[in-house]
DNA sequence: TTGATTGCAAAGCATTTGCATGCTA
DNA sequence: TAGCATGCAAATGCTTTGCAATCAA
């Protein structure tokens, strides 16, 4: 039993609820895929190994395990809720290309202070935080510049099968 | 004739769009507005005035002040689109108070020269950024402590009305 | 046994789109 | 007059909810 099964295991006691096969292979295939996940992606994953679990259930359980501490709900912008571990991961931000929708972590113990700071200077209290930063990546500009032609629109591409681009 | 009213026939006619009086309107009273705006709120605000005016056209139009630079978008995690000023407003960023709903616009240039330079390792090119904290506001901690007692969860009100939470 | 859980279908919501009608340029 | 704009209704897409059947404690 993993240390996040048990994190897991006790916030369902704590409020009475029950441990059922289908949260545990949740849990599981959600803590064997180290990246960020949407509701469906987990939905298939899960569907892979038992495609008799339904959709709902997975939404629920993603709920919990947030409640529990075990994830961490992130939203691109997309239109849809994203999932990235949260236990014993240290809190980053990240940069989200508009070309090609690649994510890329980042953490600076100085950005994290100023906020501090600011909050401070207003006597907030901060419970949590969000910082995106959406831009081109560092390939995408290549690739852009390689080109130098091609007048297409701005195209993102977070959603890379519909495109219906960021929300 | 504002500047700002300026800047949006341009956009129109650069375009190749037309100028119609619902467009008129609506920026009209979206100008007047010194608040963030849901589309449902520069709705509700426009049909004050002329009952007429569809919610198709808010959606559209707030689009067009969006692309014009007049308007930016801003998602606090209701699930719904906010819109402010952005035509010659400094940008800003915000705190939201998770119980009152309160919103704190704050501006700090060492967070915002620390975004550029985290981007600038990652040779990645910004385009916008967003920064959002959430906590609780001064006054919802003075409240909080006078009670000192009742054991209420946490029940984000952004959205006063149905109280969905955030998002 | 009893109340929580599940999966399905239906409902909700914000937003977008199709389309016939109405208006600018 | 040509083509954009409008408003309605219908469609989307993600997420939540109602509910009867099932299952864990």
């Amino acid at each position: 039993m993993t240390e996040e099964q048990e994190v897991f295991l006790n916030h369902i006691q704590k409020k009475g609820l029950k441990r059922t096969t289908q949260r545990d292979l949740i849990l599981d295939v959600f803590l064997r895929t180290e990246r960020h996940l949407s509701n469906e992606d987990l939905y298939r994953l899960v569907q892979e190994e038992d495609p008799s679990v339904g959709q709902t259930t997975v939404y629920r359980t993603l709920k919990l395990l947030t409640e529990a501490g075990l994830a961490r709900e992130v939203r691109f912008g997309d239109g849809r809720t994203h999932y990235e571990h949260n236990y014993k991961h240290e809190h980053h931000d990240h940069m989200i290309c508009s070309e090609c929708g690649k994510i890329i972590e980042f953490y600076s113990a100085e950005l994290e202070a100023l906020q501090d700071a600011m909050a401070a200077k207003h006597r907030f209290e901060i419970s949590q935080h969000l910082l995106r930063i959406i831009g081109v990546c560092a390939e995408c500009r290549r690739a852009r510049k390689q080109k130098a032609n091609s007048d297409s629109g701005f195209q993102p591409k977070i959603r890379s099968a519909s495109g219906r681009g960021l929300r």
